[in-house]
DNA sequence: TGATTTTTTCATTTTTTTTTGAAATGATTG
DNA sequence: CAATCATTTCAAAAAAAAATGAAAAAATCA
């Protein structure tokens, strides 16, 4: 993209650029990461080239803090990978535009550990009917065999999920 | 539950409550729903008897306001059902415990929404390429395909999910 | 119907999350 | 290696989300 081309190259994709924003923001919503996120990826997503740290902050009016760090999210994601720009000395980022990969680490850093996490405290809940009277035990046995059911089950699918998003 | 048993049968179950609002207030918090709706829903999981909102504050220590906030998510969710109780005027809760409906309900409610507008988004993006050069226009354009399939997928995959969980 | 109880609503307060930007740290260049 | 530029960190500010509880509305009873 050269000089002469790029104000009016920006009027043009103006629009499109503050949609696919706009489009971001409210995926990265859902997966409950911050407005910041998915103004920055929205951004690069359309963007035939990488972009700096300081361009993005200009381009979407963020600070420094929130560009570093929301970067920072994406990259661990790997929704996002820096570009080395010749002559440049700042790093450069580009989009990732496998979602496949975005989502299955998304599962994997998000929600897979949470589901761990809940194995144990399934485990530590078992450790607590001894005391109750037959009839008790048996109405907690089976809540507690349908929790042991979803956990199971979501280690499986979730990962799974992302397996099957061909795009 | 008679009189007599209950501040034993509380003591019992005390450690067994707790684990169990703990384990829901996390996979609610994943689920984007407010703490105190996961409160509600770990309480009553492991409640053999139906519980009226008062008693729900109670043990919660919770306002009534959460309260009936709360219980409306997740009656809407269909993950709470109201049971009468004869000789008493109030409302009176009980877990429904079918997780697979429960998730089919969020997903429904949720994301779907979402994704439908989505789709809206990307038409309004798509109106935006016509006056870019062919070379910016073959680049917008592949993107473009991307989301579509994207959205295409989620609508596909996010309710088929909820019919695997065969629990 | 009118009195009483229960539930909902919503303006306000509290808590949590996100953003900001100045200072510290790290990287690159001449 | 000193100087400059780029990035990260983190305490404080701002914004967003959730909880509270009094008042309004709805439901139930006698």
């Amino acid at each position: 993209m050269n000089v002469e081309t790029e104000i009016d190259e920006f009027k043009n994709t103006d629009q499109l650029i503050t949609e696919s924003i706009d489009f971001f923001v409210r995926m990265m919503s859902i997966m409950g990461l911050p407005r910041s996120v998915g103004e920055i990826y929205g951004l690069l997503y359309f963007s035939p080239d990488a972009l700096s740290m300081e361009e993005i902050c200009t381009k979407l009016g963020i600070s420094i803090g929130s560009a570093s760090q929301g970067l920072r999210t994406l990259r661990n994601l790997k929704a996002v990978k820096s570009s080395y720009v010749p002559g440049k000395r700042k790093d450069h980022f580009l989009a990732e535009t496998e979602f496949r990969r975005l989502f299955s680490n998304f599962i994997k850093d998000e929600i897979l550990p949470h589901l761990e996490s809940a194995s144990q405290r399934i485990k530590s809940i078992e450790e607590n009917t001894s005391k109750c009277t037959d009839d008790e035990k048996k109405f907690y046995e089976i809540r507690i065999e349908k929790l042991k059911r979803l956990t199971k089950a979501g280690k499986r699918l979730l990962p799974a999920l992302a397996g099957l998003l061909k795009l």
